[in-house]
DNA sequence: TTAATCACCTGAGGGC
DNA sequence: TGCCCTCAGGTGATTA
């Protein structure tokens, strides 16, 4: 399920394998995803090089001559580099053979990401021109996460998995962070004091960055650009772990749905 | 305007 | 072994 530390782990992972790269070919074999991957591209990219790799949020933004491809993992997405003698699985929805021998093959089983072309600057897109900050910046203070949470009357893992508020924050982060900080998923996110925001964005900082280090969290579907999975899961504190106990207190960890989602959280540790 | 809910999709896992 | 059902989850669209 790739997060943020999933998306900055593959653009790390293709990045020094493309910029520079020149497109020989692009193959589309199954356009079906959130919406129809823009045939234009299989004949606009021939021709062009990839000139950066960008990530804003869970977007992957691969620069090219004259446009962007904005690509979104949705919830089982990936992007791995393979040589192009490899032959597709059944989910690989599209290539981009590039002459370095390498193709930049997207595989995306349930089909909820996203390809896009676009010729203006991607933080115009309509779906990016609203997303709030990066959680790993400086605008994501405790400051900026206590003043626009005020008279806020959702829950705050909805909050902190609204990108809107914060990019990049998932079901399994929001609950290893609520965790890692001391607060109830369930907690009103007006209710915050100015103490507790900056533990949480303190928190939130601290898991992603480790998750990068980990090379992310892969619970079924992700893997890296290499086609390995991450490693992050062995670090879990709360997610997944209902009825086991508490790393730190050893009380059995508690779930309920919050917004339609999974979550995990210690009746001990977090208030 | 805000918050909640729905819809999309397929593989994994459990029960029978 | 095979069938059926439930669950998982990100996010745009829709509804309240």
């Amino acid at each position: 399920m790739p997060e943020l530390p999933e998306v900055e782990t593959t653009c790390r992972g293709i990045s020094p394998h493309i910029i520079g790269a020149c497109v020989e070919r692009v193959e589309i074999r199954n356009s079906k995803l959130r919406w129809p991957i823009p045939k234009t591209i299989v004949t606009l990219l021939p021709g062009m090089s990839a000139t950066s790799v960008l990530r804003r949020g869970k977007y992957i933004l691969i620069q090219f001559d004259f446009g962007w491809l904005i690509i979104h993992l949705g919830m089982s997405g990936s992007l791995r580099l393979v040589h192009k003698s490899v032959a597709p699985d059944k989910h690989d929805h599209f290539d981009i053979y590039f002459d370095t021998g390498n193709a930049l093959r997207y595989k995306d089983p349930r089909r909820f990401g996203s390809i896009l072309w676009t010729t203006d600057a991607p933080a115009n897109h309509k779906l990016l021109k609203n997303l709030g900050p990066e959680p790993l910046s400086n605008d994501f203070s405790r400051d900026y996460l206590h003043a626009i949470s005020r008279k806020k009357i959702q829950t705050i893992k909805t909050f902190i998995m609204d990108g809107r508020n914060v990019v990049g924050v998932g079901n399994i982060y929001a609950n290893e962070a609520l965790f890692d900080s001391g607060i109830r998923p369930g907690v009103g996110a007006g209710k915050l004091s100015l103490r507790r925001c900056e533990k949480l964005t303190t928190s939130i900082k601290h898991i992603l960055q480790k998750a990068i280090k980990k090379g992310g969290t892969s619970l079924r579907d992700f893997v890296n650009s290499d086609g390995n999975p991450g490693y992050f899961q062995q670090e879990l504190y709360v997610y997944g772990r209902e009825g086991l106990p508490c790393k730190l207190c050893n009380k059995p960890l508690r779930s309920k749905f919050i917004n339609q989602r999974s979550s995990f959280y210690c009746n001990s540790c977090q208030r």
